[in-house]
DNA sequence: TTCTTTGCTGTACACCGTATATTATACACC
DNA sequence: GGTGTATAATATACGGTGTACAGCAAAGAA
C-alpha cells in the first residue's frame, strides 16, 4: 500500500485546514455526495455493483473525477463505512441492567448489518480513527457506565461482544445471498440432493453428524437458522461476561 | 448464479458415478492437482493472486482449459476451501474436561486461518455439505461426548464457538495484513498522526473512547491486540458454554 | 479408417482500477 | 480587464479480470 494514511484520517474527519486560498475550477460535487452516492448504490445493487465507473454515471461524471474526492476506491470503500457508523442510531440508554443495554448494542449492530450488507464485508474489529467509528465506540462504552469493570476490561468485554456481533451478522448475510442466488429454500435443495448425498454421506463414518445435524436441522426447519444462531450466542456471550463480575476484585 | 449446485456437490466429494465408458482425449491434469495448485498460490501470493489465468500458467496449461475440472472460479475456492478443511489436524482428544477439548477445537481452528489466511475470507459459518466439512463436523461434534447436552444445544454451542473463532481470526488475519502494508508500526503510526488526531479528536466529546482507548492500548501495547482478544474472548465463549450445564434438566 | 466424444487452445468481450495527458474553468495579480 | 496559475473534469489507454465461443487435437468406439 503506498497510499497516505494521513489523507484518508483528513478525509474521514472532513479536515480542510489545508488550502486555506482556494483558486482553480469548482467542484462539482462534494465528498459526502460522493460518500452517499457510494452507499445508496452499495445498498441497492450490492457491494459488487459499487464500481468507480457506475458511480461516475450515478453521479453524472466521468470516472475519472471521482479521483479528485478520494485517493481511490479502498478510502471510498473506508468512508462509506464511517458514514454507515456516524448514521447509526444511539438513543440513550434507559437506566437498565448492564444485560439488556449489551443486548441493545447487539442488536444495534446486527441491524445496521441487515440493513447495509456491505458493511459485513467490509468492517473490521480493528480501529479505523474515524468520526462514526469513534462515536459509535464512546456509545458503546458508554453501556458499561457503572458496571465496575475496569477500564481494561471494558475494552475488552465490547470487542469481544462486537467479534460475536459481527461474525454471526455475517453470516447471516451470506446465508441470506445465498438463498436469494440459489432460489430454493433447503428443503427443496435437500430433496433435490438427498439421492446423491444418501449414496456419498456415510451414516457409520459420520455418526454424530448425520444424527445432530439431523436433530438441528430438524429442530430450526433449516440446515442453518443465522437469526437462532444470533440469539443463542448472544445470551450465551452476555453468560460469558456476567461471568467477569465474578472474579472482579471486591465482589 | 445460474450454476447447478449438485454438480459442486459431485466435484467436492470427487463423485464419478457418471461416465463410466470414458471416451475423448485424456486429461492433463486431474482435479486433486488443480485444487492443490490453488491453495499453494493461495498460501505463498494471497487470495488475490489467485486468477485462472495464473494458475494455468503454474499448471502449464491454457487458462480455458481449467473449465472443463471446475465450472468456475467460485466452485474452485469452494473445493479449496473444503480441501483446507479436509487436512485440519483431528488428534484424539485425550480424555479431558470439556473445557479443554474446546480449546483445542478453538486452536485448531485458529491455526488454520493464520496458516491459510486465505481460508478467513472464503469461509462461512453456513454448512457447505463437502467431505472435509463433514469430516471437521464430525470431529468437532465428538469433543461434545459426555456432555450431557442435548442434540440440538450441542450443535448450537458448536456454531457459537466457531462463530467466534472465525469472527477473532478474520481480525487477526486482516490487522497482519495491513500492518504488513502500512509497514508501520502503530507507534510510529500514532506519532505520525498525533498531530493530526489531536486537532480533531475532541476529549471532551469522547471522554469515554479518549480514557478507555489510551487504557487499552497502553495495557496491549497497540491498539488492536488480536492474540488477547482470542484469548479473552474464547474464555468467556466457555463460561457462556459452561452455563449451559446449570440449566440442564436435572442438573 | 471413420465417427464421435472429449480436452485443450486462441481469440474475443465486457468489465475493472487507475496513470497520464489534455482541456475547461475560476481566482489572483498586474 | 487581460493574463498567469492552480484546480477540476475529461478522453484515452494500459494491464488486469472471469469466461463465452469457435476450432483443433487426441483418444476410444464402430
Amino acid at each position: 500500500m503506498d497510499s497516505d494514511p494521513a489523507l484518508l484520517i483528513r478525509l474521514l474527519w472532513r479536515d480542510q485546514s489545508t488550502g486555506a486560498a482556494r483558486q482553480g475550477r469548482k467542484q462539482k460535487l462534494d465528498l459526502d455526495t460522493v460518500i452517499s452516492a457510494g452507499m445508496a448504490l452499495a445498498d441497492s445493487e450490492g457491494i459488487a455493483a459499487v464500481s468507480m465507473r457506475s458511480l461516475a454515471t450515478r453521479l453524472g461524471v466521468t470516472p475519472m473525477s471521482l479521483y479528485t474526492y478520494v485517493p481511490g476506491k479502498d478510502e471510498l470503500l473506508e468512508l462509506m463505512l464511517d458514514a454507515a457508523y456516524r448514521d447509526m442510531p444511539r438513543p440513550d440508554f434507559q437506566p437498565s441492567e448492564w444485560r439488556d443495554r449489551l443486548r441493545t448494542i447487539a442488536y444495534n449492530n446486527r441491524a445496521l448489518f441487515l440493513a447495509h450488507p456491505w458493511v459485513a464485508h467490509i468492517a473490521t474489529v480493528r480501529p479505523s480513527l474515524g468520526p462514526g467509528q469513534t462515536a459509535k465506540y464512546e456509545y458503546e462504552l458508554s453501556a458499561f457506565d457503572g458496571t465496575g469493570l475496569d477500564d481494561v476490561t471494558i475494552d475488552d468485554a465490547l470487542t469481544y461482544l462486537l467479534t460475536f456481533v459481527h461474525g454471526a451478522s455475517r453470516a447471516a448475510v451470506t446465508a441470506r445471498q445465498t438463498a436469494l442466488e440459489t432460489a430454493l429454500t433447503d428443503e427443496q435443495w435437500g430433496e433435490r440432493h438427498a439421492s446423491l448425498l444418501a449414496r456419498v454421506f456415510d451414516d457409520q463414518t459420520y455418526p454424530r453428524a448425520a444424527r445432530i445435524g439431523a436433530a438441528a436441522g430438524q429442530a430450526r426447519g433449516t440446515a442453518y437458522d443465522p437469526d437462532h444462531a444470533f440469539a443463542f450466542g448472544l445470551e450465551r456471550v452476555l453468560d460469558g461476561i456476567a461471568a467477569l463480575f465474578n472474579s472482579m476484585p471486591g465482589a
